[in-house]
DNA sequence: TGGGTGACCATAG
DNA sequence: ACTATGGCCACCC
């Protein structure tokens, strides 16, 4: 794969891969990056994205539980999980429904 | 320059 | 089962 350089803007690029309807984990990000404890930088490149642009579906990536965690971080909490809705994926209660079957590993799926 | 923090994950007690 | 702590990288004060 290609190489940005740091795992900021490599989980950038990782999040905007991810397909439609389809979902990511924070860890999974961090562990196709190389790092596998370094999931908590990936939520900070979600934050960064945020203020930086919109191409990068930020909403798509929750914890391994497949709970909305960083809604909070969004505009509005509500507009995470509308966002996923809107794309088919069940949420229920900041809490993503099937999430192994929405899951998205770059690691298997992109590798 | 140094230390604290952060949308996490895994291991140990 | 739950709580505590370590680890990792980048950013902000």
């Amino acid at each position: 794969m290609k190489k940005e350089g740091s795992f900021f803007e490599d989980a950038q690029e990782v999040a905007k891969l991810i397909p439609h309807g389809r979902v990511s984990s924070y860890g999974a990000i961090a562990k196709y990056l190389g790092s596998a404890k370094s999931a908590r930088m990936v939520g900070w490149a979600m934050n960064a994205t945020k203020g930086k642009e919109m191409g990068v579906p930020a909403h798509r990536v929750v914890n391994k539980q497949g709970l909305l965690t960083g809604k909070k971080h969004f505009g509005t909490p509500s507009e995470m999980e509308r966002l996923l809705v809107k794309e088919g994926i069940e949420v229920f209660e900041h809490k993503i429904v099937d999430f192994t079957k929405v899951f998205w590993d770059p690691n298997s799926e992109l590798m």
